[in-house]
DNA sequence: CCTCATTCCTGCGGGC
DNA sequence: TGCCCGCAGGAATGAG
């Protein structure tokens, strides 16, 4: 699933292949991919042709194409959604949703998306910072990411640390996987109570938090080539590198128990039992 | 301001 | 061989 290192990934990707590029026509080839907006996929795609793309920027798992106004596209991968640079001449792929044309007849831009939980929005004035994710807190690699008010604002809660980090509102940018996989480096099982986490604690945990996005975006670098803004949805190479993520019944690599599987926010959470104990009191 | 459950969607794979 | 069903899960939404 597409969470911060893989979006970063594909800002990479579409900055070095759609910057200074002008749009000639956009095909919306499924109605659901542009669904936050409201004016329907024909005015989309009025307002897209013509336009030039100045950049792409990104805050936690969402995209923005800031275009040659105050305009901007913004978007979401969703838990499936890939963009892809295509030459023109290359067969539809099956789940194709959003097809860009430009104006040079270079490759195309295309959104393909299987479980369609992704889509793009058209945001007027939102070059700088969409509205559309306005309410999204800074990301962990965000200069600009407040560690003070993010421990306090945490340890002012009354949930699961897992919840906690799942919430963009917080923190932005950390899914299921990158959870999962800061917790096991912070040696804190998903249900700890954030009322007692220690400043300390807190401190710890967002060191992790930052290690392991950063690797993974170390990771998925490297997996790109000439025409393919990385995309797969599996983080790269870093799929390599996950200590509990999926693993279940499998050796812990630093201290060799089992990996167990949780049930938790209807979702599963992967963890060490001997590296990251139950508490006393767990949360919800 | 929280906190938390529900809903959207489709391909895959396990079980029978 | 084929059918059913659970599962994957980010974020908007609304209830309390």
């Amino acid at each position: 699933m597409p969470e911060l290192p893989e979006v970063e990934t594909v800002r990479r990707g579409l900055d070095r292949w759609v910057t200074g590029r002008t749009i000639s026509a956009v095909e919306v080839r499924h109605p659901r991919a542009v669904r936050r907006h409201a004016q329907g996929p024909g005015h989309f795609s009025e307002l897209l042709a013509g336009r030039t793309v100045s950049g792409v920027l990104r805050r936690g798992k969402y995209l923005w194409l800031p275009l040659d106004d105050r305009d901007a596209l913004v978007g979401h991968l969703g838990m499936s959604g890939q963009l892809l640079m295509r030459s023109p001449q290359a067969p539809d792929e099956t789940h194709l949703r959003v097809l860009m044309r430009f104006a040079d007849d270079g490759p195309q831009l295309r959104f393909v998306d299987q479980r369609t939980f992704g889509g793009f929005a058209y945001s007027t004035g939102g070059a700088l910072l969409p509205t559309e994710l306005a309410h999204i807190a800074r990301d962990p690699l965000d200069p600009l990411f407040d560690d003070e008010m993010f421990t306090a604002r945490l340890r002012r809660r009354n949930t699961a640390v897992k919840r906690a980090l799942l919430d963009q509102t917080l923190i932005s940018g950390v899914g299921n996987i990158y959870a999962d996989e800061a917790l096991w480096r912070a040696g804190l099982h998903w249900s700890f109570p954030t009322r007692t986490l220690t400043v300390r604690a807190v401190t710890d945990l967002l060191l992790r938090v930052r290690s392991v996005l950063g690797d993974a975006i170390g990771a998925g670098g490297t997996s790109f080539d000439a025409l393919y803004v990385n995309v797969n949805g599996e983080s790269g190479y870093f799929d390599r590198s996950l200590a509990v993520y999926g693993r279940e019944g499998k050796a812990c690599s630093r201290c060799g128990t089992d990996v167990i599987r949780e049930p938790f926010m209807n979702r599963s959470s992967f963890s060490c039992p001997r590296c990251q104990p139950t508490p006393a009191e767990p949360a919800r």
